[in-house]
DNA sequence: TTGTACGCGTTATCAC
DNA sequence: GTGATAACGCGTACAA
């Protein structure tokens, strides 16, 4: 493969200006930059970006970790990550968890060792409290999003996210003005593993708000804990309604979840909304293909990306936002016909 | 960020055996290599891939190459990707086109750019021809997802699919097997654009050979050709229904697609598969989940991806594989609820 | 078992 | 406007 030091050799000029010319240098004639490009086309230069970013500490690289690419959610976040960062010049390597913590942490030092410009973070349990001791010091640019490690931390980390806490509270209020009082919420491993999952326990808190505003007493055999998939959210699901047929409502923390208890509820033989009303969080695009259609509370899951995405370029240019936090708008609650009137 | 410069010093050691010590060269005393590495732990020293693969040429990269990774089976073909690279210590980089040539094009230049050590290219038009002529000389190993080129180029390029043909021969048989004679075909913009979609062209083969053997005539204007999303395969479905209200039955050329035909149904106030009955392809997760469960042909995905990655490492590793492509099983077509026998 | 010296392909800092 | 040369951080023959 040509370098720029073939090409030097054969127009008889020295290789720093060649790598001038072929970066746009204007201290270099106009006329030799033309001869010096023909001649790169003609033996098929192209670009080392590993040598460059050997000299020029810079890799226009940003790592995005998540956890699971086939979640809707995270696929349009991902886009929008894309959009953004391919925009300004930067690619992205993506880094899934699948939601093993021990991943999760193994890709942040293969991303550092790549030597990524900054890191796009979705954190899941993984990171808690770990990645604060380990990383603190030689830190490069990062924005989480959404999720990280603790509500401590607001103010120490650049984040983007939606009001959780104000969504859920929203979505359960709906519900409870559908007539609804046993309503269960399912949602990820959040006392079972570390934190870490401060959006979700967001959720669950806007969720207790709305029941206590409501004056309906918050009852913990009503929280279903599990990992966020389909399978394993109709599983849970599952169990739960034979268990508890006076429930006549259920809230999942996100679409993915939503689908697993519609699942779960067709297999029993039930309907939605007639024997139970289903609600979710995210409206990925099948939300509204369902039948029934998936009430459900929306989340800008592209601008999140490059909403994030942006901040992380800003910083690693070392422009710092004012502040830490960008909390986005959201279309809210997307009433479809997953939630029916509750007669009694 | 310490190099092993910095640790040399600190041990009072050469920078090679530092290096030799790292990397668990035979050759350093055990006792130094725990010296070096204890010390290197403390100086928070975090490897340099950038310099490493300058100086050996390699990057442990593989960069990926999707149409969207919003479709769950790009996403489940990514996350077998991953698994299989991670498992031996490769990273990817993940580059979407959205279906834009000129993106797809682009995406090839900066992934060599950065000098990924091979390719996984699902190809949409954006490669056709110009992609031979460009790059035929420097080659880096690459593999195939399923769609390349041309037909011509089976046998000059890697690649790893499944029996399009036979796949959509034996739904589009099950179809008229059910009483069906007018079935419409959806599929990508096959003949509007360059080729390069060889595996929607099998797949529209296999649907011709079906009607021919059973002896229906092939209908033009019962194939829907638009981009692979659920919107516009909604729109058009549309149209078309209006239109062509004798069709019974429409075959998908893939679950997207199909997803957007029962939003196009729904949306006329039609009812599947009572009205008309729809067949998919891909076999994504939610498929089994719509109301009605969709019947559609099975891709392994995973395994695509997977199977593919194992390849390529294979040919960064010096290993040619005997055959140039490989087929994979698949799960064949997965009878649901969708489709329905005709009555009269 | 460890040290020396060079190269990887580029950018950057001087000169001229 | 162009050239010479020293980095950048690491791997690796070749020596010792």
């Amino acid at each position: 493969m040509a370098t720029i030091k073939d090409i030097a050799k054969h127009v008889k000029l020295d290789i720093s200006t060649v790598s001038r010319a072929l970066n746009e240098s204007p201290r270099v004639k106009e006329s030799t930059k033309k001869y010096i490009k023909r001649v790169a086309n003609k033996l098929g230069y192209q670009k080392n970006d590993i040598a460059r970013g050997l000299a020029t500490k810079k890799t226009n690289t940003i790592g995005l970790l998540i956890s699971d690419i086939s979640n809707p959610f995270f696929a349009e976040l991902t886009k929008g990550v894309e959009y953004e960062a391919n925009k300004k010049g930067y690619s992205v390597i993506l880094c899934n968890s699948n939601w093993d913590p021990k991943k999760e942490r193994d890709s942040i030092d293969v991303l550092k060792g790549k030597r990524v410009d900054g890191l796009l973070i979705h954190a899941s349990m993984g990171l808690t409290g770990i990645y604060k001791k380990e990383y603190k010091d030689d830190k490069i640019p990062e924005v989480f999003l959404g999720n990280f490690f603790d509500h401590k931390d607001y103010d120490e980390f650049y984040y983007v996210s939606i009001d959780n806490i104000k969504a859920a509270h929203e979505t359960t209020s709906y519900l409870i003005s559908l007539g609804h009082r046993r309503i269960a919420h399912i949602t990820g491993n959040i006392t079972k593993d570390n934190k870490g999952y401060n959006i979700l326990i967001d959720r669950l808190n806007g969720y207790k708000l709305a029941l206590e505003e409501a004056g309906i007493k918050y009852n913990n055999d009503l929280i279903l804990e599990t990992s966020p998939g389909i399978s394993s959210s109709c599983n849970i699901t599952k169990e739960f309604i034979k268990e508890h047929k006076y429930v006549t409502a259920i809230f999942a923390s996100c679409d993915i979840m939503a689908l697993g208890v519609y699942k779960a509820i067709f297999d029993l033989g039930l309907k939605i909304p007639l024997d139970i009303s289903v609600a979710g969080f995210d409206d990925i695009e099948i939300s509204s293909l369902l039948n029934p259609k998936l009430t459900t509370y929306e989340q800008p899951k592209f601008e999140m990306g490059s909403a994030a995405t942006k901040i992380l370029l800003d910083l690693i240019n070392g422009n710092k936002p004012e502040k830490k936090g960008l909390i986005l708008k959201s279309n809210g609650l997307i009433k479809r016909e997953s939630c029916k009137f509750l007669e009694h």
